[in-house]
DNA sequence: CTGAAAGCGCTAACAG
DNA sequence: CTGTTAGCGCTTTCAG
C-alpha cells in the first residue's frame, strides 16, 4: 500500500528549484505564486523558469502552512434519488465557483463519519451536510466543537450550527388545500417514519391542513413505507388502489414516491387525472416527463446552495455568530397528474407561484 | 476570504501535547497513531490522552511528510444523465472501500482542468476520468507527467495509462443482430456527433453489424443529436415518427434518449412494442421502470469501478507498466419495449447474457 | 522590495 | 521498544 511513492509532482519539482533557476530567494518565488508585491523583472524570470520545470506548488504544503485546505466536504444519501444529484449538483457548483474542491460522502448509510472525522483532521475546511439526522451524532460533536458545518435541506432542530431548508410544513400544506379546494373527498397519502427533517414535516404539514379543514386524514388511505423508492412508491400506491374504494387522490411525500405511485395507476388502468389525482414534492427532472407529468412542489434549490456555500465561508473565515436558520419557501407546479385540463406538450409545465416572501427565521 | 482562521482542530491540539500529557515523546504519539510497535502500558497512556484532549492528528501535515493526500479524483460529466450518478456510485464506493476519499469534479464542461491541477498539485493522489476525450488536453499532459490517471467509460486512443471500458461495439452489433434477427424491417437510430468513444463506438457497432448484413442504415431513418438528454431523444424520435413511413424499430445510443423517444411514442399513440419497437444503452434505472419498461444494454459498471480503482491504486503505489486496456463485454436486457410478450409486472425483466466471456486487450 | 530564517504538525530514520 | 533529530514544501515574519 506504499511502497515508492511517485511524486506526482513533477520529478519533485519544488519552490527552491524555481528560485534557483531564476536567481532569487525561495521567499520570492512563493510571493510572486501568492500574489505578493515583487519586482516586474523578478517576477517574469520566476514565471519563465515555473513554465520551463513545469512546475506546480504542493497543495499540501501550502495546505499545511496556511491551514486552509480548499477542499469543502458535502455529504449526500445515496444518489439513487435524483434529487440528491441535483441537490450535489447546485452545491458543487456554489462551491467550486467559490474556489474551493468538493469532497463528496455519498455511501449507502450516509456516513457522516467519515466527514467528521474530515473537518477534524482538517482535510476539509468545512461541511455540508444535506441528510443530518438526530443520528448523526458523529457531526454533532464536530458541530459542538464549532468546526464549520452547515446542513441543508435536512436540518435537525437545535444544533447550533447555520441550517437553511426550504418550508416543508407550508408546502405540504399547499398541497393539502389545493386538493382540498379542488374537490378531492378521499385523499390518501403516502409517506413513512423517517429520520429526514424534509419528510417528516410534509406529513406533518399536510395532516394539519387536512385536520384544520375538518378533514383529518382518513389513515386507511395512508401508506407508510421505510424506503422512498420508486419501488416502494409503487407498491404502496398498488396497495391503496387495489381498495374497495380506493382514494381519489394520492400525496406523496417525495417524487420518487410519486413516479412510482404513477406508475402504479397506469399498471392498474387507472385513468390520471380522471380517477385519481398524484402530487408529489421536489419537482425532480423526472417529474416534467411526459409519462409522469406530476404535479408537485419544486423547493429552490439553487438558492439553498448558495445561501449554505455563503454562510459555510463565513464560518470558515472565523464567524462565530449563533445559528442561522433560513426556511426558503417552495412553489406548486401544476401539471397533468392533477388538473383535467389535457396537457399537450411537456414543456409547458403551469407554475403556480405562491406569493410567500423569503422567510428567514431569526 | 482569509482572516482569522477558526482552527478546527480542537483549539489546536497537536500530538506534542498529547505526548506531554501522556509523558512520552511526540514520536511515540506518532507511532501509535501510524500503529507502529509501542509498550501497551505507553499506547494505553497515549490513547487516554487523545481522547481526553479529543484529539485528532492533523490530515494535512501526515499529506504532507508521506506524499499521499489519501484523496482520489473523480471526473464526472454533469449529473443529469442518471448514468452518472450511478458511475460515481459505484466509483465512489469502491474508491472509499479502498481508504481514499473522493473528490470530485463535474462541471458542465466537465473541467479536466482543475482536477488535472489537482493531481499536479498533489492535492490528490490520482484521478479517475470517466469523461475523457481528445479534447481534455489539460489532463493529457498530466498523464504524460505520469500522473496516476485512469479512464473510465470514455476511453481515449492512444492515451498512455490505464483505461477501462466497456465493449461498445460488440454491445450495439448485439442491437443490431437482434433487431434483424427479429424481423425488424426499418430500422433507424437516434444519434450524433460526440467526442465521447462510448457514444462514437456504439453507432460505429450498430452500423457496421447493419451493412455487414446487407441492411445499411437508411439515413433518412437516422437522426443525428448534439446533447444526448430526454429532451433531444423525444424531438428526434418525433421526428422520425412523424415521417410517411416511420421506423419500426429504433436504436437510441443512450437510454436517456431513449425514455424520451419512448415517450414521443406515448406522445402520438404509437404502439410500443406493437408499432415501434425501442432499444436504449446503458440500463439505467428508469429504463426498468414500468411507464419506459425499455430493452437496453447494460454495462458491468461495479466491474468497470473495480478494475478502475485497483488499476489506479497500482499506479499510486508506483506500479509504471505500460498503459493497460480493458474492454468488458456488455449484456442485452430484453424488456417491453421490443418483445411483444406481455409485461407482466416491471419487476420481472429478462436478462438476456450473451456468454461474452470477460475480454482483456493487451 | 528582497533574502534569510523560522516553523506549520507530522513521520521516519537514527541512535540508544 | 523509545527518544532525539531531521526535514516534507511552503508561507510569513524579520531584517536589511
Amino acid at each position: 500500500m506504499h511502497e515508492m511513492n511517485t511524486n506526482s509532482n513533477q520529478k519533485g519539482v519544488t519552490s527552491r528549484d524555481i528560485a534557483r533557476r531564476a536567481g532569487v530567494s525561495q521567499a520570492t518565488v512563493s510571493r510572486v505564486l501568492t500574489g505578493n508585491p515583487v519586482r516586474q523583472e523578478l517576477r517574469d524570470k520566476v514565471k519563465a523558469a515555473i513554465r520551463e520545470l513545469k512546475y506546480r506548488p504542493n497543495g499540501t504544503a501550502r495546505a499545511m502552512r496556511t491551514s486552509r485546505t480548499g477542499n469543502i466536504g458535502l455529504v449526500v444519501p445515496r444518489l439513487a434519488n435524483p434529487l440528491h444529484p441535483a441537490l450535489l449538483h447546485v452545491l458543487g457548483g456554489a462551491v467550486t465557483q467559490a474556489g474551493f474542491r468538493v469532497v463528496v460522502w455519498s455511501t449507502d448509510d450516509v456516513d457522516e463519519k467519515a466527514a467528521a472525522d474530515a473537518v477534524r483532521g482538517s482535510l476539509v475546511d468545512g461541511v455540508i451536510m444535506t441528510a443530518a439526522t438526530t443520528a448523526s451524532t458523529q457531526l454533532y460533536e464536530a458541530v459542538q466543537l464549532k468546526a464549520p458545518v452547515v446542513l441543508v435541506n435536512r436540518v435537525v432542530e437545535g444544533w447550533p450550527c447555520d441550517q437553511v431548508a426550504s418550508d416543508n410544513v407550508a408546502g405540504a400544506r399547499m398541497v393539502a388545500e389545493y386538493l382540498l379546494n379542488s374537490g378531492r373527498r378521499r385523499i390518501g397519502m403516502v409517506g413513512g417514519i423517517s429520520l429526514a427533517s424534509s419528510i417528516r414535516q410534509r406529513q406533518f404539514g399536510f395532516r394539519e391542513m387536512l385536520a384544520s379543514r375538518g378533514r383529518a386524514l382518513d389513515e386507511r388511505l395512508c401508506e407508510l413505507v421505510e424506503q422512498f423508492s420508486y419501488r416502494t412508491g409503487f407498491e404502496a400506491a398498488a396497495r391503496l388502489l387495489d381498495l374497495a374504494e380506493p382514494p381519489d387522490a394520492l400525496f406523496c411525500v417525495n417524487d420518487f414516491l410519486a413516479l412510482g405511485a404513477r406508475d402504479a395507476a397506469r399498471n392498474r388502468d387507472f385513468d390520471v387525472p380522471g380517477a385519481l389525482w398524484i402530487v408529489g414534492y421536489d419537482d425532480i427532472e423526472m417529474a416534467s416527463w411526459h409519462a409522469f407529468d406530476l404535479t408537485t412542489v419544486r423547493q429552490p434549490l439553487s438558492q439553498m446552495a448558495e445561501y449554505a456555500v455563503r454562510f459555510l465561508l463565513e464560518r470558515i473565515s472565523g464567524y462565530e455568530g449563533e445559528g442561522r436558520n433560513i426556511r426558503l419557501s417552495n412553489d406548486l407546479v401544476l401539471r397533468g397528474s392533477t388538473s383535467r385540463r389535457q396537457n399537450t406538450s411537456t414543456s409547458t409545465s403551469n407554475s403556480c407561484t405562491e406569493p410567500h416572501p423569503i422567510t428567514e427565521d431569526k
